[in-house]
DNA sequence: CGCGCTCCCTGGCCGC
DNA sequence: TGCGGCCAGGGAGCGC
């Protein structure tokens, strides 16, 4: 599910059933995600309340009462599936079980194995490896066109790469540049750097927009092979570009259509008319 | 250092 | 219905 919308979504859902809550019992069914989860992580676990859930650009971040903050990051199909009580049996690819003190029971659901979880000190973070080079949030007040340009400048890579460059704005994913950048205007084929100022400026509230705009539809859901407890997003249905490969381009008055091209390996949809 | 490609893993979907 | 090929919301690692 995730890009920063789905990501903040999640948080949300479990910040309003978890935050104060103990954990009374985490069980490992499967250490190796993408990678090895840390060593006695359940025992680590066990105990501990949760006194807040934050997110950092894709990361989803348990403050815990011991000082430390659980990780955790969805890869590309990661869910994280809430019960009202621990289910009877555990569903396919359930690979890490969290047991609330109230029976509230959360699974790290994960087919493909790209999400992964790490302990870390919480006073610490900014230095963890994960967050270390991360670029800003997008929504935070501090990415402006100015900041933008800053990090762009120079830069011979696409526009497209760039913003999926988490050191240059962190949270954003395939779906959301692609969509940012048809609000713009802006040809995802046009070099980083030619962005850089006044292009930047235009683009930064776009980004903004659309990830407000997702976050307040629950987010996007691609994939829902499984049911869940927890609704579905539906931002789906508000795409612009992403997904439409040969359908009339949505911007008023424009008569073109969305091409598909592969960029750095990941499919790119756009509008050769009005994107420039 | 910057950039682009490959790969990690599983499963859905499409065409034959 | 079965099978092969392609595709998927991320990003680490490697080679140039």
């Amino acid at each position: 599910m995730p890009e920063l919308p789905e990501v903040e979504t999640v948080r949300r859902g479990l910040e309003r059933r978890l935050k104060g809550q103990v954990l009374a019992q985490v069980e490992v069914r499967r250490p190796d995600l993408r990678f090895p989860l840390p060593e006695r992580l359940a025992e680590r676990l066990t105990g501990r309340r949760i006194d807040d859930l934050r997110r950092r650009a894709k990361y989803l971040l348990f403050d815990l009462d011991d000082g430390n903050t659980l990780i955790g990051h969805l890869g590309m199909s990661g869910r994280m599936n809430i019960h009202d009580a621990r289910p009877n049996a555990v569903a396919p690819h359930e690979h890490v079980v969290f047991v609330a003190a109230d029976g509230t029971t959360v699974t790290f659901q994960d087919h493909r194995r790209f999400g992964y979880f790490d302990l870390h000190p919480t006073v610490d973070l900014p230095a963890h490896k994960y967050f270390a080079s991360l670029g800003p949030e997008p929504l935070g007040s501090d990415f402006t066109g100015a900041e933008l340009t800053r990090r762009l400048t120079g830069k011979k890579t696409p526009i497209k790469a760039a913003l999926l460059d988490q050191r240059v704005v962190a949270g954003l994913g395939n779906i959301y540049v692609c969509e940012a950048l048809f609000r713009a205007g802006i040809s995802p084929r046009r070099s980083a750097l030619s962005v850089a100022g006044t292009r930047a400026e235009r683009l930064v509230p776009h980004i903004k927009d659309v990830l407000n705009d997702a976050i307040a539809a629950g987010g996007s859901t691609l994939r829902d092979y499984v049911q869940t407890s927890g609704e579905l997003g539906y931002f789906q249905h508000d795409f612009r570009a992403y997904g439409r490969e040969g359908e009339a381009c949505r911007k008023p008055g424009c008569a073109g259509s969305v091409k598909r091209i592969v960029q750095s390996g990941r499919s790119t949809f756009y509008c050769g008319s009005c994107q420039r």
